[in-house]
DNA sequence: TTGATACTGATAATCATTTTCAGAAAGAAG
DNA sequence: CTTCTTTCTGAAAATGATTATCAGTATCAA
């Protein structure tokens, strides 16, 4: 059976002597509950409208958590914004990005992937992550422009 | 003949009416001669050294204009700072990073770069740029730690 | 119920980068 | 060489996302 995420949560929280607090479930509840790729910003806004009052901080102090239980992962597009995105569940994958819409594109290449690990074998690199950011311009925009 | 990164850098600022200051200048020349990837402060300690009047903004100032001119590129390698590396007269490249020690490898796999536009392809998108960045533990890291 | 301890929201601090600003330098014209 | 306009400079202040601080509050095992 499937293990969901509020599970594997729960368990890392008891693990850890980290307590069930409820402006911590106030932000799980969002985030679990938005399936896109979120600025601690936004989250707070979405937060802020269901629960009136959650803090800044605690979105942080939160997502932090999230994190290090493996069911969020922060992303760093270049734009001086931490993004969060669901990952326990979540396939890995790449990104790519519209430059004029900001569009983002989920994509994965299993050949890149694998180029990568032979590619780091040749230089006895091990690797623990990786990150592959395209930036362009999507379909859409490329019509609208002529 | 070879065009050098000096011609182009005069060219643009000559097209571009931007003058041939001084600190400026002296920027440049600690730049064009270090063929690492810096980041502002230790170009500016660098630049220091042998210039000691230069000041922090200039230095944030000039390579800005040194990228327009597309001799230098800005990397950005999510830990909070800016890189500036060499772009005139190199190869497009990858970057490995070694999380223990720091250590930089420039890679390139024109294999990975064309299924990269492969991709982009089947989501009718034009790609202007990517970035890959792998990280984990190089090869002399590995023996250290046993 | 209680007591130790983790957690909270508000606020201040941090820190890389950007902006501001008054004086200095570049460079075109004469 | 002088003059004049405009750009440029260094120092210092501002910005803005993120983090740390702190006094009061909530959690939860006992
Ligand atoms: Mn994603
Ligand atoms: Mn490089
Ligand atoms: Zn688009
Ligand atoms: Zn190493």
């Amino acid at each position: 059976m499937k293990r969901s995420a509020r599970h594997i949560f729960d368990q890392y929280l008891q693990e850890n002597g980290i307590r069930r607090s409820k402006p911590r479930e106030q932000v799980f509840d969002i985030f679990i509950n938005t399936e896109t790729h979120l600025t601690v910003l936004k989250l707070y806004e979405l937060t802020k409208a269901r629960y009136p009052n959650i803090g800044y901080a605690t979105v942080y102090r939160a997502m932090k958590i999230i994190c290090d239980a493996g069911i969020a992962d922060e992303i760093n597009f270049g734009d001086g914004f931490k993004h969060y995105e669901h990952k326990y569940g979540h396939e890995h994958h790449d990104h790519m990005i519209c430059t004029e819409c900001k569009e983002l594109i989920e994509v994965l290449n299993p050949e890149i992937e694998e180029m990568q690990q032979a590619l780091a074998q040749a230089y006895d690199f091990t690797i623990t992550n990786h990150r592959l950011q395209i930036f362009g311009v999507c379909g859409k925009c490329k019509k609208e422009q002529g």
